[in-house]
DNA sequence: TTCGCTTTCGCAAATCACTGCAATAACGGT
DNA sequence: ACCGTTATTGCAGTGATTTGCGAAAGCGAA
C-alpha cells in the first residue's frame, strides 16, 4: 500500500456514490501532483480485483465505488440521460441461478450493469 | 443508403454470427479501398440505432450481428477465454417485467450481454 | 440537367483505457 | 542501517472507438 494507493481508496471510499476515473485523478493530484493517470487506473483495476470496489460503465467510462458487503447493488443506467438506479441483489438472483444450473456459466453479478431507459426518458 | 453503408451491411448479413468492427473494415476495404474506419463505425452505430444489427461486446472490442426477429438472442461472454454462449430471450424475461413494473424502466435486452465465467474457466 | 440544400465521407485529431519499460521506491533479511 | 529483491511509479506509446470539419456525394425541386 502506497500513498497513491491510500489516495485512491480514500477518494473512492469518501465518495457516497460511484465516481469517475477522471475525477479520481483530479482528487488525487491535490494530494500527490505528480501522480499519473495510468496509476490511477491500475490502482483501481487492482482495488477491483481484490473486491474493494467495483466498476459502473456509465456512458462510455468508468466509474467506481466501494464494494460494501453489507449493501451489495447492481446498477441501471439510461441511456439517454445517463442516470443510475440501484438494484437490490434478488432481482438478480433467480436469473444466476439459471445460468450457473444449466450452463456451468457464472455470471460477474458484482460488476453487471443493465442499460435501458429510464421512466422519464422513455 | 449509400455503396459504403451497403458494403457493411452485407458483410454483416453474410455473417452467420457476430463480426469484429476491424474485420468488417477489412472485408469492405475490398470493395471500396478507400473506405474509412470512421465510416464503418458510424455505419454500424446507425443500423444499430436502426434495430438492424445488435452489438455483443467481446473483450473489449464491438462485434455485431444480424438483428434476427425470429432468432432473438443474448449472450453470455467469458471473461476469460472470450468465449460466447448464446440465450433465449425467455431466460431475462421475467426479470425485465419485473424492472418495467416496478421501477419503470425498461431494458434494452438486445443489447444485453452477461459477463463472467464459463464452466471450462472457473 | 442544374441549382441548392442536406447528408455522408475521408482525414486528422481527440478520448478513454491500457501496456511496456526504465527509473524509483518499498520491504525483508542480515 | 544497508543491501538486494520485488513491486510500483511516471512516462511514452498503443489500441479501440469517437468526434470535428471541410470536401464530396446524394437528392429533390424547378
Amino acid at each position: 500500500m502506497t500513498p497513491q494507493r491510500l489516495s485512491v481508496l480514500d477518494i473512492v471510499a469518501s465518495r457516497s456514490g460511484h465516481i469517475g476515473a477522471d475525477e479520481v485523478w483530479n482528487l488525487a493530484k491535490e494530494q500527490h501532483p505528480y501522480v499519473d493517470l495510468a496509476t490511477i487506473y491500475r490502482t483501481l483495476q487492482l482495488l477491483k480485483r481484490l473486491g474493494v470496489v467495483t466498476e459502473v460503465i456509465i456512458g462510455n467510462k468508468l466509474h467506481f465505488e466501494l464494494a460494501d458487503q453489507h449493501n451489495r447493488h447492481n446498477h441501471m443506467v439510461c441511456s439517454d440521460c445517463d442516470g443510475v438506479q440501484t438494484l437490490t441483489p434478488d432481482y438478480l438472483a433467480e436469473f444466476s441461478q439459471r445460468l450457473e444450473q444449466e450452463f456451468g456459466f457464472t455470471p460477474d453479478l458484482a460488476n453487471i450493469t443493465i442499460g435501458g431507459k429510464c421512466s422519464r426518458c422513455q
